[in-house]
DNA sequence: AACAGGTCACGAAGGTCA
DNA sequence: TGACCTTCGTGACCTGTT
């Protein structure tokens, strides 16, 4: 029962919402990001107390010194926090896997049943740009066009438009896929049907493409 | 007796539980799926200590790469894996008879037990409507055979129907395409609506890739 | 029965933004 | 800073084939 209880409040804070393993730890989400943010920055911290301040959930945020020691005390490790390059790789394949997933409704939209997925190193860097911002340009177009932004729907594409720039290879595919979009439907034809919720409804659409009759 | 035991162990993490020969060597199931899913990827591991991590069956998640070292080590065998094509492969084969099971049923329910056909081309058919007694009139026995309305769960399909009313040119044409395709049971998928969960539209869209129009 | 792959809820990382 | 979110790896359980 002690061990439950323990398991169930912040070992650094005593909070009691939102505890689990963080870093090797039990601990809430705040000195979850407090740790993230703060043990492997080298700036140097400053206690007003000699190092003896006391924290709990009041407290914590008035000594990132004393807060911090309490995480390494408690065991929180510092190398459960993934390095940066690693950081770096990650989101640079979440981008490509996105790029990837667009491609393909926007293969689908079109009717172009050639795409291949003959592709086999998906690891591969993207060629740098020669600053052809043209590419760029029509891609705003597209998105401009074939979107529905009313409820920032669209947001996650203007990301990848963003993290791509000065990548214009793949970017003139996008161009040449564009070209093909005779029309829009990528936001749903039946979204507020009653009943049918946006996933569903998606189903059907991919169901009418399938056809080829719209 | 010694070896006996040694078998009912995994030989990676020392579970005992679930323990069978996969990839070549004893372990449990997660090192199984965990060597799936691990072995063949390129992106590089990395180890905080060293690459000399103990593996068992608490720590075996904190270390991928100690870990498949010792999946390596101890003998299991990469080309256990099948390929990714053979894989693609077999889920066609696996959706094909599923198709032709749905096939059967859907003749059943049309009531087309005869089973010669003039069409010698696919053995498989769609039931022809005679001249054009009207589309809809078809798609209402159909729905009628093959929803189950206990609890209004195919007033959906009654709507697109109702949408598509006068454009039965359109509906013959999705007729003929369905059978071109060797698709049927879109709609028999959408019967058992009673919001379709995950398994379902996962069916969905093993019937649009079976068709290759993607 | 043995052994491949498939599924999915869940835990624990990082990311976002008021 | 911290509440909330997304993403991905894990493992118990399942399906299908031999």
């Amino acid at each position: 029962m002690d061990v439950k209880v323990k398991e169930r409040l912040c070992q650094v804070c005593g909070e009691s919402k939102q505890i689990g393993r963080n870093f090797c730890a039990f601990t809430c989400e705040s000195c979850k990001a407090f740790f993230r943010r703060t043990a492997l920055k080298t700036i140097q911290l400053h206690c007003a107390s000699n190092g003896k301040c006391e924290i709990n959930v009041q407290t914590r945020r008035l000594c990132p010194k004393c807060r911090l020691k309490k995480c390494f005390d408690i065991g929180m490790r510092i190398d459960f926090i993934r390095s940066e390059t690693d950081n770096k790789i990650r989101r640079q394949l979440m981008i490509e896997k996105k790029m990837k997933k667009l491609l393909q409704d926007m293969s689908a939209y079109s009717g172009d049943s050639s795409d291949n997925d003959s592709n086999a190193n998906s690891g591969q860097e993207f060629p740098e740009s020669d600053g052809n911002s043209s590419a760029i340009d029509d891609m705003d177009d597209w998105i401009e066009h074939t979107c529905d932004d009313s409820q920032g729907s669209s947001r996650q594409v203007m990301d990848i438009k963003y993290c791509l720039s000065g990548k214009s290879d793949i970017l003139t595919e996008i161009r040449q896929k564009a070209q093909k979009l005779a029309v829009i439907p990528m936001c749903k034809t039946l979204t507020d049907y009653n009943g049918i919720n946006q996933l569903e409804s998606r189903r059907i659409d991919e169901l009418l493409v399938a056809t080829n009759v719209f």
